[in-house]
DNA sequence: TAATGTTCGTGATAGCTTCTAACTGATTGT
DNA sequence: ACAATCAGTTAGAAGCTATCACGAACATTA
């Protein structure tokens, strides 16, 4: 006997039509791009009628933004795993660009061109942060940057709040951001194709930015 | 009296339409980014109905097509520019930095999200290739790279033909693609908004990266 | 059990888009 | 001056988002 109904029939239904919505909307994502997305050829494509997929999504940018959240959490659920499982700073970059290379349109739909005047949700945001920490954790854990501080540590010094005031120096914040905007760097451009053609591999020019990201 | 004549005046009437037209394109991707752009509403800015623009353009893709190309061959023009009045590699990446800032949308327009299935025409990529060998000539210029050569640098030895077989020793050809990448990593990011709201200044976190892009 | 309310899916419709086709009128070259 | 070319028009097909009103299936309650 089923004793705690946490949710009826209806309301399984409807998550269950709600997620594969979301699967076919991934599908055409994948293969033409986000802004190809048609809520009409998703409804055809389950067979029924183009207005059926307004009762489940507010409409079509609802469905994206629901699917931004998605890969939001999907990209810190890759992280969060990973660093759980004892990765250092190279195991996480390594962690992100499995999951990049899983799906590079998923990728591109958080980290690609911004849609001017789009502005995410606050738990999206909040879920980036999360992120963010994550690395900043990694990078605090690793042996602190040698050379000289420079100018913009000393800037970070007293803009820090987007760490969420972490007390780690602020060398290792540098560290963090420079982590995220050069692998996003190599990622963007190779996700992007930009390398294809020029013969050399891509994973190696990751590899070697990595380890000039960690090595000094 | 005009003596050579290389254009009737209905040429010139045609090409100055044209501009117009990608004059109108550009404000629209400026504020509404390139998706949104849309003929029609180009067309009754202009004060005609929207098949007037296929005498024009082929369609909407030959007309992005166009701006593509243009704003390849403008980021040609600034490094060239920077480069011709003998800027070194910093030089360039103020030049690069002060192009992006002048106009984001135009930045992703070519350095954004790939559509799936898009293909840029072959003289397309030549000026993308001219470019490269712009970064790679600064960067022949600047003093070799200390460290120990890596991974990267071996496997770059075996796959130059990208840079045109450019003479540079592989360490050069690696920091050509560092500095492509690095500086594409925070100048996408910054663009992007991701950093808004952040507190610290973008343009402190580009002058790092360059920085520690030319000294080791 | 019967009546009531809620939800799902439909077709119709408005308004937008790209793009083709046929037609008018002006401009150009012979 | 006449014929060919070219610019721009309206009409229309096919696609899209999104709203509305309706019927049918479901759930709940009296």
């Amino acid at each position: 006997m089923p004793e705690a109904r946490t949710s009826t029939p209806r309301e399984r239904y409807r998550t269950q039509v709600r997620a594969e919505i979301k699967e076919h909307a991934w599908e055409q994502i994948a293969t033409a791009g986000a802004s190809a997305l048609s809520l009409n050829a998703i409804a055809k494509r389950m067979g029924m009628s183009g207005p059926a997929l307004y009762r489940y999504f507010d409409g079509r940018d609802e469905l994206i933004t629901e699917l931004i959240r998605d890969a939001y959490r999907s990209q810190a659920d890759a992280f969060r795993a990973a660093a759980g499982s004892g990765a250092d700073l190279a195991g996480l970059a390594h962690a992100l660009r499995a999951w990049a290379l899983e799906d590079p349109q998923r990728y591109f739909l958080i980290h690609g061109t911004p849609v001017p005047g789009y502005h995410a949700p606050g738990d999206i945001t909040e879920i980036a942060a999360e992120t963010m920490t994550v690395i900043v954790d990694a990078c605090a854990a690793l042996a602190s940057p040698g050379g000289t501080a420079g100018a913009f540590d000393a800037h970070l010094e007293d803009h820090r709040q987007w760490a969420g005031d972490h007390p780690a120096p602020s060398p290792v914040l540098h560290r963090a951001l420079s982590f995220w905007s050069r692998l996003h760097g190599v990622l963007s451009l190779e996700l992007a194709g930009q390398f294809t053609g020029m013969g050399f591999d891509p994973a190696l020019l990751f590899e070697a930015e990595l380890k000039d990201l960690i090595g000094p």
